[in-house]
DNA sequence: GCCGTATAATTAACAAGTTAAATAATTCAG
DNA sequence: CTGAATTATTTAACTTGTTAATTATACGGC
């Protein structure tokens, strides 16, 4: 009874998710920060270490930034030779990114220092709470997804 | 077995909190934009109806803005009449910020299709999945924040 | 082969996130 | 009562988010 006027403020679903993002966020910023790199910056390497050369458009889906982020991100990690960009052979619109010998020595320091954050935080909350949790935002995201135009 | 090299990137906890999030605003930015204001300028605007004149620092932890980006919101609230700052009596360092009748006149707009929103949404997603993603986050989120000091 | 249209990426412009530094007012030791 | 330390807010500098506009290439009809 009573939802009366507008929802509790405190208790908005956009709050909650943002809270729970910067809970687990700020475990992981002050490190990423020591070696040089932001978030987004880091999403990006490992990204493109994960899928190889590949399309930016692709890119953008897989590390879900935007295009034109993207682009500015490329740009500072291509001018640090993380990585390099080059335009497709068949397609000269399509430009194809892939992580550099230097960006994968970089994600290789990295990378051990993020799985022990996550080790840390999967035990901080509970392997089973994490879990569920990852089932819960998948159903909801899906479930608020537009169908897609695939 | 063989969590091997490195978490399957697609499923990180942070991306897939991004993820929920952004389907969950997706919903709503079209609507504020419309009625010209941001995200995080609403949640202000939702914050200082709900609490009355305020100290800034204590807005910022309702909104979950930091000091810094909230300074400039307030600036530009300000700017439009949509709120009111004003030293404190007894100690000048603090601001107090208030909604102005312009500015209440506009979460009165707006509320109702917020309200039909967050509808729209618990419809899709399912109102007992919403339950249950609140109670996780709020547990996950306790249990990752550091022991604060007050 | 040429023209309008569609597509991929970038740029532009403004708002906000993040960390550090600067400003201003208060408090407290001496 | 003065000056060093503390506290609240703002500013600075850089990066990213968001929407719109622009650029460059490709494609399809003629």
């Amino acid at each position: 009874m009573s939802r009366a006027p507008l929802r509790d403020f405190s208790h908005s679903l956009p709050m909650a998710l943002l809270r729970a993002r910067e809970a687990v966020m700020s475990r992981f910023r002050p490190m990423l920060r020591a070696h040089g790199v932001t978030e987004q910056q880091w999403r990006v390497l490992r990204a493109l270490e994960d899928s190889g050369e590949i399309e930016i458009s692709r890119l953008a889906e897989r590390s879900f930034i935007l295009m034109p982020s993207l682009s500015r991100i490329l740009r500072n990690l291509e001018g640090r030779d993380l990585i390099t960009r080059r335009a497709a052979a068949a397609d000269q619109r399509r430009v194809l990114a892939a992580i550099s010998p230097k960006g994968r020595e970089l994600v290789g320091e990295v990378a051990p220092h993020s799985e022990a954050n996550y080790a840390a935080i999967a035990e901080a909350a509970g392997e089973d709470n994490i879990a569920q949790l990852y089932g819960l935002l998948d159903q909801v995201t899906k479930s608020l997804e537009p169908p897609s135009k695939d």
